[in-house]
DNA sequence: TCGAACATTATGTCTATACAATAACGAACG
DNA sequence: CGTTCGTTATTGTATAGACATAATGTTCGA
């Protein structure tokens, strides 16, 4: 359990107890650099990494000749992870499936654009699938891939890889904006998921972009209060 | 625009730029610390410093004797801005106003256990709000407060200060867990956003911690699809 | 051929020192 | 009394050197 640390990570734990407990409550002004350094019989350069690191988790707020102070946590941000889907269904200990149902490549049409920034008539993927769970649909995808940006999609079948998947292996690295709602089932996703419709959905949509290029765009979504997500805060990550 | 930057700050942008324009796609070996310091023209530290970073933030994975490499993105976490509802509204241009609608002070039974890591008759205050944006309902909070964790709140009527940001300045610092689900409105939820029973909710419910104990337990429910949830995933965050 | 011992290499951590940038503080001055 | 200006404490960044640690390759021996 208590395995060796490293001295900056003790110290790192050290403060993060006095700061989490309210020995040090929000506000409060931490000891400098070189009081630290005195107290902990270590270098300033050691010192200093355990505060840029407290500071870089927004534990605290650092100010040139003023000193490092407790912050007032005024925005919760908290670390969503976002997995696969493969990934979720086997979590769940349910064999995985999928099906592509829609696949259509055609020019980007005003809808479109309103979904992912592309240029009037870029070449676009549409794409359709669904995603099982054992016997039960677990999650329905709606998808456009820019063959502006992933030309080597347009003679993909998918029928290996579900796109997700496909396009992580493929393309490098990417930035990407999740929003979460809820929705009412659509006609489509009632009978899909044998649920009413109207019925309360989950609805993921990620839009990606690739070295400031639009990439992909998706909507998941997963039938009523059979999925969720989960977010954790803990002040550092570990 | 093009702000004088620290050493380590443009070497981390120019390799960030590698990875992310796909020059060094996902499992390429980059070079090592050594070269890098060669390169340019740098003390190993400062490399140094450079790697943890991007270690840190996932974009590269770091293994002793073998050297660093582009990881490939196989969870993608997004950070996800919890803000207060007081913000939210204000975000929208919107008045902002709340009631409290149920106070109770009780001793913790089998339901509350579930919900909130409590002992056996542990005292516990529930609330009870509705978070109005102008004059329609924005959102309804349930809540359940440990009044061994804070004791003060059995005393305070929360006229005032609404219960999530009067325990924000008062409870040190926390971890906590958010889970994600869409839900069904029951009759009480259908009644308050004049909505159909079994409409589309969005719910999220919060754990909170702060030192390994648990302080509260919230639910806040919005109407459908008036409300969103986004998260972003940037290598870097800045 | 297989495994054990060893050498090598890259990362991980720490120190001591140095100078720069910033902003709070206090003293001098109008 | 208020403003300006120099002083100084504190953080920010960078360097060079050192030793620790881990894992990969290699060599040698059974």
């Amino acid at each position: 359990m208590t395995r060796p640390q490293s001295l900056h990570q003790s110290i790192l734990g050290e403060i993060e107890d006095k700061i989490l407990s309210g020995a040090w409550p929000p506000g409060h002004r931490i000891p400098s650099e070189h009081e630290l350094t005195a107290h902990y019989g270590v270098s300033r350069m050691t010192v200093n990494k355990v505060l840029t690191q407290l500071a870089a988790g927004g534990l605290i707020e650092r100010r040139r000749r003023a000193g490092s102070f407790v912050s007032r946590p005024l925005t919760q941000s908290a670390v969503l992870d976002i997995r696969d889907i493969r990934t979720e269904v086997a979590a769940l200990g349910l064999p995985y499936r999928y099906e592509v149902t829609v696949r259509r490549r055609r020019r980007a049409a005003g809808a479109d654009r309103a979904l992912i920034d592309l240029q009037a008539g870029a070449p676009v993927l549409e794409l359709g699938c669904v995603h099982f769970a054992g016997a039960r649909p677990f999650c329905r995808e709606e998808r456009l891939i820019s063959l502006d940006a992933v030309p080597e999609a347009a003679e993909e079948r998918f029928d290996e890889v579900a796109p997700g998947a496909w396009l992580v292996g493929r393309v490098p690295w990417t930035s990407a904006e999740h929003r979460i709602r809820a929705v009412g089932a659509d006609r489509d996703a009632a009978a899909l998921f044998s649920m009413a419709e109207g019925a309360a959905c989950l609805a993921v949509e990620r839009r990606t972009w690739s070295a400031e290029r639009p990439v992909t765009f998706v909507r998941l979504t997963y039938p009523g209060d059979a999925h969720e997500l989960v977010a954790r805060f803990a002040p550092t990550q570990g």
